[in-house]
DNA sequence: TCTATTGGTTGGAGCGCTCTAATGCTGTAG
DNA sequence: CTACAGCATTAGAGCGCTCCAACCAATAGA
């Protein structure tokens, strides 16, 4: 259980350990003779060098720390095969730690990689307070994805989410939708601007935007839908905040005996996958998650190297993936009344009021800026 | 961009560095006065402690190495949760690393984890030759998860993948199925036990055991399930190695025109969140995840601590969740000529040979050892 | 009064390495 | 024969920390 040092090896080999240091740098400076006598004591004693001294010793580290905020979602697994790619590229080797979506388990994974004094973080989607991460960018480079920041040392990787939800709404008013809801991912990262690329291309359609507050999960997705029925306010389609959201909306529709996407068209966001399974076969948003995390680790080496003081802000463009759960809309049912939801309860009444926003605008279009 | 050490903080608080030591780590014999000054220094200056030059001069490690072999997998996600759990609590800081299922990038996983002289390793699933995870072992204390070893350093946590198995074939027999085949996980780590568990447990029904090949990937399951219904060799009900296979198995069996579990019953294995979402509502086997973790990181702690030097085997007990992809076998169908394989072609004839695999052992039970 | 004892504090060595400056040791020019 | 490169090699300081032994009151016991 005791590991040989650059002491033995030199004892071994019958010169210094400054002249080991060298050879295991590979220094050119260093004659063959001795350069194969210390290899080989090496190789005898199974030395392998002590990074965390060489880091000490030297003021520097081949080290890049990456925060995955939630290990559960493949969406990240993505991400750091990305970041492996260009980091092994390039001689860095990454340590990975997750902060499991709550900020104060987050905060010590931060606490926990910072203490190895790595080169260079990359936060996957954090979801500590703006605050922390100025803080620890003061210390070393950062680079975020999936959240974006306005520190000028901080580098961010994004996908255009406001485009990426336009990109939905057009799909479905393209197959013929007017009443399209946005089950929205609240204080999730990036939930923001897909709320309002989904809000602005709704109204450069002249509709009516219709967000339904929701989360990051399938059992939110479902809860959301329920609601939406039980208020007798369900559109013709929906736009999730993610795949997982989108699953479990699409589960709960089912549940309530309508058929996606012959009844509703749904789409998710993300193409995690989940989407991707036949059995599931979401029509969903593609981000280029390999990219982002090659992107990141780029960013991150210049800064690394001092090649850069400029910020970057990439905004990567997301496209639409169509798949099984989007088709036209059946739009003869709601004017006969809707299978179920007319039958949903009499009790539901009272929820008119939201109703109304279901109604197609008219021409007379309402589009802000554009 | 450059960290306080002890030193300045010792300046700042008037004290000296070795006072500062103590008060970081704890120790009791400090007045309020000086700890209280201390942390205020501390807590102005931004310091926190350099985890490696402690880790160097007191000649040892409070982190924990984590190599994951599949970050994409969210089986693993939930071990390091236990992992992460059973850590914190008892001091312990983990980093993780990922080998992406290849040999070669684990091996450089497990190098750069070794490079910072852990504690401890624990390796989910790895795929490394059983030569290098011993060579590992003489360095350091190792727990393998969900892979087994003889070393008599290494301790392992498993799954009894027999047991699972035998209870997956049970419950198909209890709902009256005879013909069940069994989607084998092939070379992937625990397959083996899978299968040997599905043949044994047949084989005790008085049942013919039917193996194909497949793999732990939901694009195998699907494959198998087209050659299955090309070699006219469908049984009622299939036991798959993997959720994710299993998942694979059912749309190709939709594709097909048959109906899950009305036509085909499925048996998935691991329990996953894609088993559990709604709109999949996978029968399968449970395996208490973040329990391995958790005995897996009680298991390095007390070697760290050299509490133990026996090796443990933990066995864990899977166990049934049914959903609804398992019902009883429309028994008639078969008979009757079953609606699809009847009409899947005419050219079938020739592999009557594997068909006659299905016919259920007649009451003279062929049980080996029960 | 003197010696133990105790709790709090500190200097200094050293963890395994890197890096700078200094040391030999050729060989060639002045 | 000295001077001076030029190269290979090495001693030694130091990275930020821990740990041990020593130290220094202040109190207690004889």
């Amino acid at each position: 259980m005791v590991r040989p040092t650059m002491e033995d090896v030199a004892l071994r080999a019958g010169v210094s350990r400054a002249l080991v240091s060298l050879v295991m740098r590979g220094s050119p400076k260093v004659s063959e003779m001795r350069r194969t006598a210390v290899l080989k004591a090496a190789e005898e004693l199974g030395y392998s060098p002590h990074a965390m001294a060489r880091s000490l010793a030297s003021r520097t580290s081949t080290v890049l720390g990456v925060m995955v905020s939630d290990l559960h979602n493949a969406f990240f697994a993505e991400v750091v095969d990305g970041i492996d790619e260009v980091a092994r590229d390039q001689g860095f080797d990454i340590i990975i730690n997750t902060g499991g979506r709550s900020p104060a388990r987050e905060r010590r994974a931060l606490e926990s990689l910072l203490s190895f004094r790595p080169a260079g973080l990359i936060l996957l989607s954090p979801v500590v307070p703006a605050t922390a991460i100025g803080k620890a960018a003061e210390q070393l480079p950062i680079v975020l994805v999936a959240r974006s920041s306005r520190v000028s040392t901080v580098d961010t990787v994004n996908d255009d989410g406001e485009t990426g939800a336009r990109l939905a709404v057009d799909h479905l008013v393209s197959l013929g939708h007017t009443r399209i809801a946005h089950l929205d991912g609240g204080e999730g990262t990036q939930a923001g601007p897909r709320r309002r690329g989904y809000v602005a291309a709704m109204e450069a359609h002249g509709l009516v935007p219709q967000v339904v507050s929701s989360e990051y999960t399938d059992a939110a997705g479902a809860r959301a839908i329920r609601g939406l029925i039980a208020d007798d306010a369900l559109p013709t389609a929906i736009l999730s905040c993610n795949d997982f959201n989108a699953v479990g909306a699409i589960s709960a529709l089912e549940d309530a005996g309508l058929r996606v996407p012959q009844d509703v068209s749904v789409v998710g966001y993300d193409n995690t996958s989940l989407a991707a399974l036949r059995h599931v076969s979401l029509t969903t948003i593609d981000q280029p998650r390999a990219e982002f995390g090659r992107l990141a680790a780029d960013a991150l080496l210049q800064r690394v190297r001092e090649e850069r003081t400029e910020p970057v802000r990439h905004l990567l463009n997301p496209s639409l993936v169509v798949r099984s759960t989007t088709a036209p809309p059946a739009t003869s049912r709601r004017s006969s009344g809707s299978l179920f939801l007319s039958t949903a309860g009499g009790d539901s009444a009272g929820s008119g009021g939201r109703t109304a926003d279901f109604k197609a605008k008219s021409p007379e279009r309402r589009s802000r800026d554009q």
